[in-house]
DNA sequence: CAACATTAAATGTTATAACATATATTTGGG
DNA sequence: CCCAAATATATGTTATAACATTTAATGTTG
């Protein structure tokens, strides 16, 4: 549905690029409503399921606080604290860098992969969700975002 | 930026639509980011504008604390106290409605009329945003974006 | 029109995000 | 080798988000 209806703005956008800012944000509203549910089917927050992606990624070599804030999608976010968070559900484990002290390693523990087999299953649904575009359709709209980043 | 190296995956995704999820919430995450800063510089969260705006769109007629959350590009987002903290900020007005004592009339005012104005300027930096795109690339993400929510 | 259901918004509470600051450790220059 | 600077993470604090509950007004039905 064109944006313009779905936010019942009167008005048309001043231009397309000004369109896509906010097409964007309101995309991303979109999906994470969707999603939603499936998270919290699984007790976890977004946040906190990136993060569980990102040490499955490095598993099982551990990650660095810096490391998990530097590949987040979300960069601002209060990573120590996330992590305590999902000490605290056995998701992951945090020890102390033997080489240098200042560092942690976080690591995904096996009932953190476990989830994560159990969450894949939720991606099947991506083919749902996006019911309404093509395959290649999804190619030509992860090549512009791709690009547009730059 | 190819989103893969981008967030440092080794494996690649599944299939594109696997890869479209994260690619809309990442680029969310970008564009959020550049313009947290924008609103930073006029002391208003990115939420408060949204309500701004839709109350422009409306003015001079009011919105109820409804119709707001209906259009607010995130559904969820706790409205009644979102505009008390406009209404400190002396940017829209809060009444009860005449004819149904239950509903709130909101109303943008002058002040936050002028607010937005000085912050339309902002939105020419959404050509310098998206500059690695051309204007045509952008058409076809909104058609796309429009297309998948269905 | 009384009693109950529905609707609109406000309020209470808890968890998390955002931002600033503090602590601990390592690094590098003199 | 000592000390200032840099680095990595943790902690404190405040604002906001998320969720549930409450209050007030209106609709509805017997």
């Amino acid at each position: 549905m064109k944006l313009e209806d779905e936010i019942k703005q009167n008005t048309p956008f001043k231009d397309e690029f000004t369109k896509l800012a906010v097409n964007i944000l309101y995309t991303h509203g979109w999906l994470s409503n969707i999603q939603s549910c499936n998270f919290k089917e699984y007790s976890i927050t977004a946040a906190q399921y990136n993060i569980l992606r990102i040490l499955r990624g490095q598993h099982p070599k551990p990650a660095s606080i810096n490391l998990l804030k530097e590949r987040m999608l979300d960069k601002m976010s209060d990573t120590s604290r996330l992590v305590d968070r999902l000490i605290v559900k056995e998701l992951v484990e945090r020890k102390t860098c033997p080489n240098d002290r200042r560092k942690a390693e976080v690591l995904i523990t096996e009932k953190g992969l476990n989830l994560l087999t159990e969450m894949d299953n939720v991606e099947i649904e991506n083919k749902t969700i996006f019911k309404n575009i093509s395959l290649q359709e999804a190619k030509t709209l992860n090549d512009l975002l791709d690009k547009l980043r730059g």
